[in-house]
DNA sequence: GTCACTCTATACGCACCCGTATGGACGAGG
DNA sequence: CCTCGTCCATACGGGTGCGTATAGAGTGAC
């Protein structure tokens, strides 16, 4: 066994960077081989092609954006509404994680295949977030408002890039985010 | 003179179309030619290069989506609501442009230029809809957290995919939106 | 009919990228 | 020391796209 210098796993670490600074089609075999100081050829060893690359990216942006966060939100207790807020918190805490979410929710538009993963990753996070707005909503109606409104401002905050004045984006999301708190 | 028979504005159109379906990177001008049915060869005679397509198109972008719609919206009267609610409307009405909206939102995630372009238009829409929603609330934090909500809104439930039981999308933002508007 | 103007076709050089083929390099196990 | 497994470098063919150059077509003005 000799050791292992370049692993599956540096081609896909490599792409989730290129795809969070410059969308799939910045996703090219030759310039993440530029990037790990390598050329190509190691590359088809490990992947059939660009396509399996691009499948295994996603694969690992599931679970770790989706199913790591949600594990860790639950994993350290408090009540709903503190739970909601360490949500946001988490999610937004690697920029690095953010833009990659940013980057599959604009590429899910143009690829059917890409869209189905989405729907499976956001309808798992909206289900855990009507399980904490309900606990404290009665509602059923207002419950999926209030998840809608919370998160949409969530990924659209970052789509967006109007000034607030005197108040800064995070000011302004904090005080949206406690009105969909309110009882 | 003699007459045009694939003018500038072609070019631009076919350009937004691309941009629409495919982000900036699909809008090739050998593409735009074929599908405009003629070569390249005019594309290079209206522009200097790929470049000067994409900023015009932006400046089209601009007038058509921001300007024409506040102007539409003022123009047909009635209270504050009436006219969040046509802004909402109107906004979504036209899948194409709204296409284009999203695409140069992810663009602006990577050109400063193009974020500079669209912090101008935001800010212009937020000021709007600032003003619309302080007609019916005193609050000025208030106000700025449901024109973040709302806007965010418009913009983050097209980038994401979940599903809400019963209801529809539509249903559950029109559901929001009324929970915005409430005293 | 001629001219001027507005495009349009075609061909070229350059660069980038994909996927394949092939011959290694380099260290662990025997 | 030799072999095997794991990569890596290099070269190739094919495709696509940009921007340039150049010759020409079609139409209105005169």
């Amino acid at each position: 066994m000799a050791p292992i210098r370049t692993p599956r796993s540096s081609w896909i670490d490599e792409g989730l960077r290129a795809l969070a600074g410059g969308g799939p089609d910045a996703v090219r075999i030759e310039a993440l081989a530029r990037a790990l100081g390598v050329t190509k050829g190691g590359f088809y060893w490990h992947f059939d092609d660009r396509g399996a690359l691009l499948d295994e990216m996603l694969d690992t942006w599931e679970r770790v954006s989706i199913d790591e966060v949600i594990d860790r939100v639950e994993g350290e207790g408090g009540d709903a509404r503190a739970r909601l807020r360490r949500l946001f918190a988490l999610a937004s805490s690697t920029p690095e994680l953010l833009r990659v979410d940013l980057a599959v929710r604009d590429w899910a538009r143009r690829e059917p295949t890409v869209a189905r993963r989405l729907r499976r990753g956001d309808n798992r996070r909206m289900e855990y977030m009507r399980s904490l707005f309900g606990a404290f909503c009665p509602d059923e109606d207002d419950v999926e408002a209030r998840c809608m409104l919370a998160f949409s401002m969530f990924v659209g905050s970052h789509f967006m890039v109007a000034d607030h004045g005197a108040r800064s984006r995070a000011d302004v999301v904090a005080l949206a985010l406690r009105r969909l708190e309110a009882e």
